[in-house]
DNA sequence: CTAAATGCAAATCTTTTGCACAACC
DNA sequence: GGTTGTGCAAAAGATTTGCATTTAG
């Protein structure tokens, strides 16, 4: 149902290391570390969470650091961050042209599963009724999952 | 369009008192003066908001006061936690009886609006499908207001 | 009276910033 | 070579915790 692992398997680290060069940023060790990382990990993950994965190989790369790419590739297009609640920001890799899902939360587990239906048309509309421009969006859903129930 | 205000009125503190009570919490003068403020604010309100609010007014409550009501609150279900991605956690109050709806924020000045349409059935029942029960979701939209246009 | 709530201080957690050094193009 | 990126230390901001004191029921 969810097209998740086949849609990730379409992007490459060549093709986002290209991104990272064409968004005019320096392809550093790091950067391609992370992109790794982000690239194999099915879930949106926390800079933390990336800080310990990395930690665990003793292969350093600074948390700080860590924040930093985050915040360039986000301006970049390259990730997207998301906030579930709980106080930590989480990223995930922008799929390319205008691929767009939502997610559900397991309200105990913390697991986030990708929803790939999205018709939110009428919406919008309505917002850019009420005088709005660049209207973007975000769809959560929260619940137990089956394991947890 | 929005029945924001009409809603609100129909909310008073004697009703809120008695939803504290009911929720099995002390109604300290503290809780009813943070009940006013959320009654009074036309917008989700940051802990540190309402800090400032009553600090104005020379009539101390601590701020850890406030995060620690804000936080019984939310459990007893007075209150509902919103995050738009600045790293703030900003409160409304709970409408009674299933009242649902969403939020329309400025990319720009980050004012708030709410959105009284909601019709996710179709979205709700796919997530159910997917196993998940207790199914709650957050719809959130971002643009830029005619105002900061 | 007694459990629950508050105030103050200090801790914690996430994220950001300053600056010297290192690396990419 | 010069700009851009990184590491380390330290700061900043939001939120939480410990403990003694106060208050609602």
């Amino acid at each position: 149902m969810t097209k998740c692992s086949h849609d990730r398997k379409n992007i490459d680290i060549d093709s986002l290391n290209e991104r990272v060069r064409k968004a005019g940023m320096k392809l550093t060790q790091q950067r391609s570390q992370l992109l790794k990382i982000l690239l194999h990990h099915p879930e949106p993950i926390s800079a933390d969470e990336i800080f310990k994965k990395i930690d665990d190989k003793s292969d350093g790369m600074d948390l700080v650091t860590i924040y930093r790419i985050l915040k360039k590739f986000e301006e970049g297009g390259l990730v997207s961050r998301l906030e579930f609640g709980d106080g930590v920001a989480r990223f995930e890799l922008t799929l390319e042209s205008g691929h767009h899902h939502h997610h559900v939360i397991c309200r105990h587990c913390q697991r986030v599963e990708p929803l790939h239906i999205c018709d939110l048309d009428q919406h919008i509309k309505m917002v850019e009724a009420m005088g709005y421009k660049q209207v973007a969006h975000r769809l959560d859903f929260f619940g137990v999952c089956s394991r947890c129930q």
